[in-house]
DNA sequence: AGTATCTCCTGTATGC
DNA sequence: TGCATACAGGAGATAC
């Protein structure tokens, strides 16, 4: 599911490429997706991608200083970019993301060089839509601190911290407080800082504070360097992988021993809705 | 008001 | 083999 890194992966590669190209069309196949069609095809025909910004887990283009196209892939949603026959892919992972259009294409745009930018979702839940300036304002000012920003300050993460009554897997996934999160860096973040997920977050020590504040900044910095955990390049022949598959520590070990060599077994449970991966013996 | 649960979707895995 | 069922989860809606 594309978290944080792998839309900032997205972003990155998408700045390079489509940024100042002329929109020649826009073609809607499934309008689940969409928010407004009509108005979204009208006002992005003949205009260009100015610029990218991402905000938490969501990319925002700009097309004018009234427009802006927002696209939120959530759990499955993939964006693949095509131009003569080099492919981009980022979101996420399908076998032959190069093989496009295909049955989960929502939305393709279509540029001026020939090239083409396909919006794909599996299960639907990805949502794209255009919205003014003031709208836009509106729904990025619900979002919490970017743990990669240097905003991210210890004090300030300390100050969202107090007085929550969730539990602290339910506080990382909420993006009003830390924006960016998904399940499988929660779960992350949850181990580096030897915390157990279901704690509630009053009950969290300083010295725990501060482990969940450098691990939540590491090991998302980390996971951008390395280009999240999804992302695919055909665009070289080695191409570049999803490279933070090899660092993910808890998710996806359910039943396997702790790799810190504890003589424990990452469980799995329900914490917050979510599966929740964590060792009982490193974590407290 | 703040927190917890439900819901949207469909591919994949499992069970009988 | 085939059908039914459970499960995956981001985030807005709804319930408590």
């Amino acid at each position: 599911m594309p978290e944080l890194p792998e839309v900032e992966t997205i972003k990155r590669q998408l700045e390079k490429n489509v940024l100042g190209k002329d929109i020649l069309s826009v073609d809607i196949f499934d309008k689940r997706v969409v928010v407004n069609e009509k108005e979204f095809v009208k006002g992005l025909l003949n205009k260009k991608l100015k610029s990218i910004e991402r905000v938490g887990k969501v990319l925002i283009f700009q097309i004018n200083k009234n427009s802006f196209l927002l696209i939120h892939l959530r759990m499955t949603g993939q964006l693949v970019y095509k131009k003569d026959n080099n492919f981009i892919a980022g979101g996420h992972p399908i076998d032959n993301a190069f093989n496009v259009p295909n049955k989960f294409t929502c939305v393709v745009f279509k540029f001026s060089d020939g090239s083409c930018l396909f919006f794909n979702s599996t299960r639907k839940f990805s949502r794209t839509s255009l919205v003014s300036k003031i709208e836009k304002e509106k729904y990025v000012d619900k979002f919490g601190i970017d743990p990669t920003k240097k905003e991210f300050t210890y004090k300030k993460f300390k100050k969202e911290l107090e007085n929550k009554k969730v539990s602290l897997k339910s506080f990382l996934l909420n993006q009003k407080y830390i924006s960016g999160i998904g399940n499988i860096y929660a779960d992350e973040v949850c181990f580096f800082a030897f915390v157990l997920p279901d704690r509630k977050v009053y009950s969290l020590t300083e010295k725990e504070k501060e482990l969940l504040f450098v691990g939540t900044k590491i090991i998302l910095k980390k996971a951008v360097e390395k280009g999240g955990t999804t992302f695919r390049d055909y665009l070289t022949a080695e191409g570049k992988k999803g490279g933070y598959v090899k660092y993910l520590r808890v998710y996806g070990w359910a039943e396997k021993e702790c790799l810190n060599m504890c003589g424990g077994i990452i469980l799995k449970k329900v914490v917050a809705g979510r599966g929740t991966h964590f060792c009982k013996n490193c974590q407290k």
